[in-house]
Parts: C-alpha cells; structure tokens; sequence
DNA sequence: AACGTTATATCGTATAACGTAATAGTAAAA
DNA sequence: TTTTACTATTACGTTATACGATATAACGTT
C-alpha cells in the first residue's frame, strides 16, 4: 500500500497547539512562536486553521466576544499521532544515518 | 522569496537517502519507498532534487553511463542535521502533549 | 480626549511545491 | 523478440505558503 505523506509543518504545529487545550488563532499563534521561535503571519496562520478546519481536525467553539477558540476533534487528535509517529521514524533513521544515534 | 517550510518532507526524504550514501534518483526513489512506503512519482522527485541542487546541498557526481548520482555536500549535511533537530522538538512537544509521552 | 499599540481576524496575490502524467531511451528478463 | 524494469526529463494543473493590506476592538498612556 502506497501511502502519501503530508506533514505540512505549520498545520501540525497547529495542531500540536490545540492538542495541549483550546486556543483561538492569536493564541495559537503566540504559543508557536514562544516554543520554537516561529512566527506565522496572519495569511499563514489563518489559511492552516482553515485547511484544518475544512478536513475536520479542528473545529470552532462558540464565544461571546470576536474571538474563536479552536478545539483538536478526535479525528484530528488521530491524525496528529499517526503523523508525529511517522516523523519520528523519519527522524530517527536520519539520525543514524548522520551518525548522530 | 518564499522562504522554504522547515520539514518539507520530501526534500527531508531525499536528504536523508543521501546522508547514507551517494545514490542516483532511482535509486533515491527505491530507498524512500523501501523505509518509508512513500511513492515518490519522477516529476516530484526530480523537482525536489533540482531545487536541492540549486540550493547546494547536494551535488551531483560524474558517472559512465546514464544514471546521475548524487552526494551530500557539506552544507546539505549542516542543513540536514538542524532540520532533524528542530522536528525532533516539534515531535517531542506534540507527543507530550498528547499524553504519549 | 486623543493617540498609539496590542489583540484578533479576513482577504488577496504571487510564487513555490506538489501530484500526475506523457515521453523517451536503455537494459534486463521472459 | 517482446516485454518489463531502469532512469530521467518536461509540462501542466492544483494547492500551500509567504507576505502584505485591511479592519476593528480593546487597552494603555499621555
């Protein structure tokens, strides 16, 4: 079985934001940023959440003023694992191929 | 200039296949498809692999016949090992935070 | 009160990356 | 001899991305 690969960087890193808790996009946004020192423009941000949200991994939370929280959905909680293993098997073989164990 | 998102996966792939050893596109496509299951179709492969070499982290190696092998440079072996390191964060963080440890 | 700055989000655009497929030639296998 | 595996190039349409412009609300400072 032919499987293709997508881990799009800055959708996991999405993700991987709202896998701790729900954030709306500036949170999510600040929260990248603080943990690996990556600023995502607005246009960047904005299009990813939108991507996510059409595929279903992330959808939006109800609030009272004009901020929308995103929360991870079970499926895109699946999706992130199955991605982060496959990186990791990624990563590890690359390792050892640097010589890096 | 759009600058290039951090792990797009196939020229990661690609890098990685020729961190082990000089191999020519084929061979690049066989070795990818062998450890990852990913399919890497020509147009795709020898995209990447153009745009690598322009980047100058790999080069290309003389040969007799038709095939064209590839070598890591210094630089595409500097550039793999952040790479890998920074995503080894990134999967770090997003496996703790969804309790996998 | 006026002003600047931060918070929050949307939209548009140009380009790069990707997937798919068509093409082509050479070598190996049936 | 015919077919299949190797090996690479090129073109095209789609999507993702970076970047910037725009908008508005809230907060802080002068």
């Amino acid at each position: 079985m032919v499987k293709k690969s997508r881990f799009s960087e800055n959708s996991l890193l999405i993700l991987i934001s709202l896998a701790e808790k729900e954030r709306h996009g500036y949170a999510i946004m600040e929260d990248i940023e603080k943990n690996y020192d990556i600023k995502l423009g607005p246009g960047t941000l904005y299009g990813a959440i939108a991507r996510l949200e059409k595929e279903g991994y992330i959808r939006v939370l109800e609030s009272e003023d004009r901020k929308k929280p995103y929360k991870l959905t079970e499926e895109g909680q699946q999706y992130l694992t199955e991605q982060l293993k496959e990186i990791q098997k990624v990563t590890t073989i690359g390792m050892k191929r640097l010589g890096l164990v």
